[in-house]
DNA sequence: CAAAAACCAAGTGGAATAGTAGGAATTAAA
DNA sequence: TTTAATTCCTACTATTCCACTTGGTTTTTG
């Protein structure tokens, strides 16, 4: 039951973008540098971000990226939709195909899967980038970096 | 953010043993019958359960599974603990080597993985298998059955 | 024009998933 | 005492996903 690096490396580029919001284009070297990530790696991740929207890009030279929104309109849940799949612990409690299981009326097992995935997309659904940003300014020289290396 | 089917095959198995507690052994073919799902991988399944005790086998005809302690001590956590590991969304957020992220106090993605692991966490460890013979007797016809081919 | 950057597509090694296959050991019942 | 039912154990396999790497092309600024 992990989240694989594609969300956790992408929610981490997002909030260095974040950061930066507000002081144009951030070129993704420095976003990978800044947190240990495979520059070419996070280029993939970050595509589908541009491609949802939540991100924006400025090519050429002097370009980079940026938020597509302002931090406080885009939730950790946002970030983890695109990079991660929706939000569900099973197959049958996707929200949008839900018919997929034809005893769903009768599972039970389902009914704790259910539980799970919206306890999970409550809690990333609340979480701004401007509220990590405020949690960040709390939490002295505070930073998205966890285990620089493997993380 | 799946469980894979070793949580979710073990989940259905224990409740079926669940709901013939108190009336002997049941035989894995009948488990993997009832639930559409391949008796030899099961089999796995199930062997790494016994080892954690939380199902007791009998061995020789007539032999087969049971519970290893009443439905009511029994919760989805322990199973899906057995069966997918630690419940963390992130390594740095494993309950038991937390101090593998060197920059713990000062990361502030980790905040959200400690959330969702805790609400993850709070949703699985609050159900017993006792519940869940209870919601199914409540749905008619309850079952453990979602998908019976590909769940 | 040169350098900096985004953009794109294809390949790669390893690990995990979701099984299969084949047998050995144990026990109840005929 | 044999037979059938059942657990127990190990090894193999095909597929998929992850986490990259490689090698470019295009766009833009100075």
């Amino acid at each position: 039951m992990r989240f694989s690096t594609r969300g956790r490396y992408g929610l981490k580029a997002m909030f260095v973008l974040a950061q930066h919001y507000g002081k144009g284009p951030l070129p993704l070297k420095q976003v990978a540098e800044n947190q240990g990530i495979s520059e070419a790696y996070l280029e993939q991740l970050i595509g589908e971000l541009r491609k949802s929207g939540l991100v924006k890009s400025v090519r050429g030279a002097q370009g980079g990226y940026l938020l597509g929104k302002a931090p406080e309109k885009i939730t950790v849940g946002d970030i983890i939709r695109v990079l991660e799949g929706p939000i569900a612990p099973a197959d049958c409690v996707v929200a949008d195909d839900a018919d997929i299981c034809d005893q769903a009326d009768r599972c039970v097992t389902r009914l704790i899967w259910e539980r799970v995935r919206d306890s999970v997309s409550e809690v990333l659904d609340s979480v701004s980038l401007a509220d990590m940003l405020a949690q960040a300014s709390e939490i002295q020289g505070g930073s998205p970096q966890c285990q620089p290396i493997s993380q």
